[in-house]
DNA sequence: TATGAATGAGCCTTCATTCAT
DNA sequence: GATGAATGAAGGCTCATTCAT
């Protein structure tokens, strides 16, 4: 149910998906909708928290602890690649509300940003922890960078498919090698 | 009077503004929107166009060819980083619609897109011209990688203003810098 | 069950209580109202006759037949406030509903209304026979206006509960004993 | 324009009345409903608000100061008959909202009540004025329970067009020279 | 040229009503 | 007998768009 409000958000946001045609595609009725979700609004964000609870487990379960960095963080940009490449729709909707801030379904969100950040700042600090809050401030930077280049990695794997995501891997993992 | 489309889209995206509200926004009559630009689509690609040779511009201009990779990056990232903070409502429209393929307001913002990573896929491969198809593919999925590692970043910033930009843009002509 | 219905009703008329309102607030299932009421309007006509039947009950129980008009009066009067007082929210619907002519559920409203009048002018015809047919119509205007200004009493009464019953009984009873 | 209102609220109240019936009916589109009043919520305040003023002029213009009171009771009364038999359908709606009190909308409305009521115990007082505050307490009770009696007096009037005018007002005069 | 006024269409939401269980 | 789940239809409101002035 909450599939046929992934590709109906994800061709006009928020704004640009009625809820007419999120029922029709759902093969449900509008008051039924609103039964289980109570607004368009709460079908929105339920819809995102999803979206953001399977992308986290999918990293979350990736991470193979242990292993040294760079295999670790092969790991999780596979990871990554895959949630995109499965929920391509979902994944674009949730990238324009990662990039949102101080809204008021920001919340969740926010959970989501910080954890992501989170995991790659750790990933990396594991390795050679900050010595200074200057340097810390890097890292977090870096994490943010590093995501931003994952997402838009990602986009433009989605116009070409027919490179292998190893290449993808291999581009971001340099990418991260980079500030030691 | 595009200033107040800026704004107005930058809220909901294209569907979330209304021309009501942008009439009101610029000071001037609805019909005189029409006028001028047709439909609703005309103005939003209208300011697009406006938003994305704005940008482009802005870089060309930067761009101090000549001087060694590191110097002509660090320019590059600088104007990008200016635009974003001067823009940073119409920044958030235009990374959008960047991100968006095949549309029919499409063909305008795939020039943008291949300007940009062309620009900095030419900015690495001066130094280091790619050998084979491979390397070239590479170069290009790097160029939008860092595209959106420096879109990224220029978020997170808005959100820690105090971070100097010498900071970021060390972040960013690192992770350029690794290819190598 | 009723009782859920009046107070439903009373805040918005018949249009502005919802099924689902008053089955959660008689605390059974929106199917069973209609196994028990057939519809929304039939409920409504539940509704009102049972008001209405209270009200006549209470009236014409409380006519103490033989005594002087004045204290005929006077016991009616009493009657119709304490049923005002004790069904505040019903007797708002049944009023309006009283007031409305040649509607569908007119059919019983008016034979309240017309007892209702008719032992209001019986009780002064009965000293008083009228000689004429116009003595008759006067007779029964002056039924309605005596009804409408027990309604109206009762009202401003609830905004002034501190004024006791005595008093607004002697106004009536004061408006009742002129036309002698 | 707010004639249409004015037929559609009579029927079923505020709720029962549909803007889509009320600009068909009004012969005009629904937004522009909503450009002039802004709200259903909107149009109905500026609609009791006219009722209650057109209903407030007539009886001051009505008032003849100077003349005994029965001659201005007989015209207040004329005036009143007079209003609601050319505002049958208003007059229904007016007079629910008089008796609410304590809403939103109750500001306006509670001047209105409180005009009619001060202009019908300014009435009486003049000849007879109270003595004491219980005595003005009865009078302001008085003065809604003639309300009320005019009220529906006017209601069984529509029902009996054939009664003429100076008998209800008689009918009200006798009321009112009552609490001598 | 410029705009106030107007509208058809659509959207979010809710309602009275029913059916499978 | 009783209900959770479901829906067609409508209601309030707004939007993109136009036309007479």
């Amino acid at each position: 149910m909450l599939d046929a409000a992934e590709r109906a958000f994800s061709a006009g946001g928020f704004h640009g998906a009625s809820m007419d045609a999120i029922a029709r595609e759902a093969g449900i009725s509008k008051p039924m909708l609103y039964n289980y979700f109570g607004s368009k609004e709460g079908l929105y964000v339920a819809f995102l928290n999803r979206a953001g609870q399977d992308l986290a487990r999918r990293l979350l379960e990736a991470d193979t602890e242990g292993d040294p960095l760079e295999k670790r963080l092969a790991a999780g940009v596979g990871a990554f690649f895959g949630y995109v490449d499965e929920h391509r729709d979902g994944w674009r909707v949730l990238r324009e509300e990662l990039g949102r801030q101080g809204e008021p379904l920001g919340g969740q969100m926010a959970d989501l940003r910080g954890l992501i950040a989170t995991l790659v700042a750790d990933l990396l600090a594991d390795e050679r922890p900050p010595a200074s809050p200057e340097e810390r401030d890097r890292l977090a930077a870096f994490g943010y960078a590093f995501i931003g280049a994952g997402q838009s990695l990602a986009d433009w794997w989605l116009d070409h498919p027919d490179v292998p995501l190893e290449h993808l891997t291999a581009v971001l993992v340099a990418m991260a090698a980079q500030p030691a």
